[in-house]
DNA sequence: CGGTTTCGGAACGGTTGCGTCCCGCAAGTG
DNA sequence: CACTTGCGGGACGCAACCGTTCCGAAACCG
């Protein structure tokens, strides 16, 4: 998961490597990014906020590149649905957790890797694998059961509405403007 | 527009300055901010691309941000109406406008500012300022005809409406994932 | 014409991050 | 025990960019 490239020839000689330092040492990253964008993720910065030489840094990871996208690896997203959720009841949950995490971590982290999309296609591959795939599944499932149920239309397009319902709110949290006019919001697009 | 800030005192002495490089120098700083961002937008390399002396670019501009500011002010999108259009049919070349924006010069230097976000928000603002404004301010000039036509319902909340017509299709402009289904967007969303 | 400003180009010192290396100590192996 | 590797910390030379400054030539004024 968060741990670096390494080839593993079983038991090494010497001081073993300290795991709870990989484990800062990403944490450090994701902070970064989260803060001031790629640029801010500079090897001495890493190493200066995990509380850590920067040789024990390079011991690692060789390069800053492979640092991120192990960094990335370890984002995800968790949400509850409620027991007996409805599937409208549900949507709205999953909508309004959309928007809530505009400032959590991963959330934070997004608008800084979008601008690097074009020059740093691997970081936004991942980022889309470790968390917006996730969630569009969540959602699939979720209107999937809908048309099941009867409640939607039979021949609804899933990834389509998933873009409806979660476009308008992630975008406007990219923008940082105000938020939408609340968790009224995917009543008016299941329509 | 384009240019630098400059104290207006009438006619001056010696050699006036040469009004086409303000012009190379704005266009310069666009092409660098699409391409590589920011972080690209050097003084050096914008001196460089256009072809002009480093003292040349801090006679007009003496720091970065301010070129920045003056150089977005300079952007601006422009979209033909079909004549005869009625409602639907405007909306969807307006959306259809939006996904196609993806490729332009303002439309690569969006993705590229939304990481700024945080960090220097006078340039995310100056961008809705000349960009986003306008296009918002067009759609709802359509979207209330189309209220005032009976094709919409009255009780239409424009803005929202707006966020649910553009939200998915610039979200996916900005994760440069294919393009969306196509024209037949906004029709589903306007019901 | 002389005076003034702009021009391209190049140099300057200062700062920041890079990647590497070395030190002295710590923590494991046999 | 001797040996090996990891650790924090700091130093190194290198490169890029900053903002400033100087140059000689060019362009415009009265």
């Amino acid at each position: 998961m968060s741990l670096p490239a390494r080839a593993d020839d079983g038991p090494r000689l010497g001081r073993p490597r300290d795991p709870s330092l990989d484990v800062a040492l990403v944490e450090a990253t994701l902070d970064l990014l989260a803060e001031g964008g790629l640029a801010a993720v500079t090897m001495e910065a890493v190493a200066a906020r995990a509380g850590v030489g920067k040789a024990t840094l390079y011991r690692r990871w060789p390069a800053k590149e492979q640092l991120v996208v192990d960094a990335l690896a370890t984002l995800s997203e968790t949400v509850e649905l409620p027991d007996g959720a409805d599937v409208r009841e549900s949507l709205v949950v999953l909508v309004s957790a959309v928007q809530r995490r505009r400032d959590s971590l991963a959330g934070r982290i997004f608008p800084r890797l979008v601008g690097q999309a074009e020059d740093n296609p691997e970081l936004i591959r991942r980022y889309r694998e470790q968390v917006l795939e996730p969630r569009r599944a969540r959602f699939r499932a979720v209107l999937r059961r809908g048309v099941e149920e009867g409640v939607l239309r039979a021949d609804l397009d899933l990834d389509h509405a998933y873009d409806l319902l979660v476009g308008p709110v992630a975008y406007r949290s990219l923008l940082r403007t105000d938020p939408p006019v609340g968790p009224d919001f995917p009543a008016r697009v299941v329509d």
